[in-house]
DNA sequence: CTAATCTTGTGAAATGATTCACAAGGCCCG
DNA sequence: CGGGCCTTGTGAATCATTTCACAAGATTAG
């Protein structure tokens, strides 16, 4: 298939978020401009995203909500559970542990790991820390699809190149560092310092 | 001043990261190609970024650390200390005020607001949890810059409204929510099972 | 059945971002 | 001091994304 971009992912799932709770209000059918009213775009935007998929929608009359829903689901690889692991159980890594938003869209912490021994062995929300020198020995036992890294800045990179020299294929970053995976792994990166610092430039050159 | 892409900054946050810790080595100066290395990017990218704001380098040398460390922060309005307040002291909210990486980068957490009895008047790091009743008459109290949100998505919307309205004009929301924000409020939104959907899906279209 | 009204799907145009390519400037060595 | 070697700064070209605009399909009302 042609190369999707990013910014045209990141708004399906806006999408789906919407639908999601239209499919609960027991709304039928959604058309293009509604869905863009949200996702603050527009409804030219929302048919062109979703043309690059195929044509789900009835002229005249819109979008089937759950027939939507389900193809964008579908799309975005959420028919399944993705098995996630956190390496890290600080204060961002134990947050994102027990964080509801995960498990609600299908995504569940098969296991957090840390170095500090006076961490390991506690329990976050069911799942205990574990040693963080039998990640690279675990991964594939646990089936693991994605990593979650929420270690200091320094660590991140070794994390990174050994969970990929485990098979891991997907990692979402939290430490404020810039890291490079190998060919063929995903790796995105949450900087939350760094989205205040865009912020910083707004407000400084709005002045 | 010309429109600055969001991209741009984006990456002008990165090459501060590398420039202080190049700095911290005592490296004197740096190439173009040297920054496009770390930030995983061409040399031509980051002369374009840099020409947006002037020209800072010397040919045939490069661009002097400490120079281009000092010019990068004042771009982003780092020189001055950002005031934070917090909305929400669950568990995100609560690993947000005790975050490291903000005051490393001068974001200074002002205060921390809840509505729950149980949370309120619990210390996070220094910071007593407030009862968020209080929040709107506080505001201007605090010299408070920025808003985050960490509150649930329901109660997200709300707490926009009540800090424009009080004059706030920068907001990083952390709940998985579509926001709106009045017109000369910047929001921008930081949904982390929403970066974990984009690796689902280059995870699924892969295989 | 026809007319009026919606709303999709999609080429084409416009806008925006990145990459290319090279002249110009500055350093260093002999 | 002159030649060789780097590296910047920047128009022009390329590539990507968004917006426009409209034909075509579908519904509803009369």
């Amino acid at each position: 298939m042609k190369h999707i971009a990013e910014s045209t992912v990141r708004r399906l799932s806006l999408y789906l978020r919407f639908l999601e709770s239209q499919m609960q209000r027991g709304l039928e059918t959604i058309s293009s401009g509604d869905l863009a009213a949200l996702g603050g775009t527009t409804s030219a935007q929302v048919r062109k995203d979703l043309s690059f998929f195929g044509s789900f929608g009835t002229r005249g009359l819109g979008y089937s909500v759950p027939a939507l829903t389900r193809r964008i689901r579908e799309i975005l690889g959420l028919e399944r559970e993705w098995r996630v692991v956190i390496v890290g159980a600080g204060k961002i890594g134990a947050a994102l542990a027990q964080y509801e938003g995960f498990r609600e869209r299908g995504f569940r912490v098969a296991a957090v790991y840390d170095v500090d021994p006076a961490r390991i062995g506690k329990s976050l929300d069911g799942v205990v820390v574990r040693d963080q020198r039998t990640l690279d020995a675990d991964l594939a036992a646990l089936q693991a699809d994605i990593v979650l890294i929420a270690v200091p800045p320094e660590a991140a990179q070794s994390i990174v190149d050994r969970v990929a020299r485990a098979g891991i294929r997907g990692i979402l970053n939290f430490a404020p560092a810039a890291l490079h995976a190998p060919p063929g792994v995903m790796l995105r990166s949450v900087d939350m310092a760094l989205e205040l610092e865009i912020l910083s430039y707004a407000l400084a050159a709005s002045k």
